[in-house]
DNA sequence: GTCTATATACGGATAGAC
DNA sequence: GTCTATCCGTATATAGAC
């Protein structure tokens, strides 16, 4: 029982994982609310919602750690008292972010039904999959990349264990593709870690895209292709 | 009379535009002249080699802004007076690191030997010039990626300029290569836009080369030979 | 040219009223 | 549950001695 849809599109994707609106508040509150003071999430969600995304405008603008808890203060309309009762502290709110993101991943990523595509539909599941989620969670991804430094350590190292995990995935899909003769190619590593940054380059380089005119699923189609294309695959 | 070496390597690559020790420390001198007190480069040198490395390891470990520079002068041993004699402002030491890479770039970019080149050998002569660049000013290079944000808007702006001009330079090359018909793809834009993500890859995940144990030229030559695959390259 | 000492402001965090 | 007022540490930056 597969929670990945039949058909591979964005809107498919959106409705399977609901990672956004107020499901995704939901999820913020769960993993939450131990660093709260607050415990009706009536009165929360709404209020979880204007802090991150707030932080998340703040962040982009000039960093997380120059915006300051009055900035963001003023952003939301929520007092700094008020903050506080939603936040431990400047630290934890970053670090809620970096977990919120990390555990929406790992509900995806350790979905199994993938496992048993053949090897062309799971790449393309993995990928398009990939793409359509940095999509939907954009800023969540972006403030992790960028603002990584600021984390502590274990935070930091979890968030190289899932990059490299990833990359595995997709090693493992090149190879199962290679025993099957799909698939040929060397330094399938080097592929793997490159293609990971082929879709990295959705969230971070978004402006250039934008530049660009390039949509989403028009992204995909291209880094699965090109994919397909460094393993020297044909279509029967 | 062009500057880039007939053999393209580390070693000639080093020799022919002198990116660092005393030459570079020069370079920034020249540049922040007018931000500094001091007037003798033979005192001055030393200092900012010690200002410059220090500030990349804590901006690395901690982040700039995070970076006080209380930090800064216990890990020059230089006292606070004595690093206000060396830049204007904090903020003025992130922009001088801006300013000397994007001339270090400028300098090599705007070398045009490389366009008299057959389109392959250009294509080699970018790719390998710009990943030994990355190698030689890493530390640059990773500093003004990930702290872009602290910058000000004409620089963050400069920047990517730099960059959407990189990928132009790349575009030229693989349409100087189809019109000659030694290349074939579709989609050139992306294909550049992705092969400059690959060289970035060179500065910013470091980590996971380390890890896999890649060496520069190795990865150059990954990074050659899968974009001349790209665009159904075979040698004659 | 380099140091110590200090001015000044701003940021994170909390107490306590409502 | 939300606000205002305030504490206190630390940051940037400078003045002035040596």
């Amino acid at each position: 029982m597969s929670k990945w849809p039949e058909t591979i599109s964005m809107d498919a994707f959106r409705e399977t994982w609901v990672l956004e609106g107020e499901p995704l508040w939901q999820r913020v509150f769960e993993t939450h609310r131990d660093k709260m003071q607050i415990k009706s999430p009536q009165v929360a969600l709404g209020n979880l919602e204007k802090i991150f995304n707030s932080t998340f405008r703040l962040a982009n603008s000039k960093g997380f750690q120059a915006m300051s808890l009055r900035d963001l203060s003023r952003e939301t309309g929520i007092s700094m008292g008020g903050l506080y009762a939603y936040i431990g502290s400047k630290d934890d709110l970053a670090s809620a972010i970096e977990e919120v993101l990390r555990k929406a991943i790992d509900d995806v990523m350790s979905d199994e039904a993938v496992l048993r595509l053949s090897p062309v539909n799971r790449l393309k599941a993995i990928l398009y999959g990939d793409i359509f989620m940095n999509e939907i969670m954009l800023p969540w991804y972006y403030f992790c990349y960028l603002e990584a430094k600021g984390l502590s350590r274990e935070q930091r190292e979890a968030a190289m264990r899932m990059e490299l995990k990833f990359d595995e995935r997709l090693l493992d899909t090149f190879k199962a593709g290679v025993a099957t003769g799909l698939f040929k190619a060397d330094r399938l590593e080097l592929l793997a870690a490159n293609t990971t940054a082929m879709l990295q380059q959705w969230y971070l380089k978004r402006w250039k895209f934008g530049l660009m005119g390039v949509r989403t699923e028009e992204y995909a189609a291209y880094v699965f292709d090109t994919t397909l294309h460094s393993l020297h695959y044909h279509e029967a």
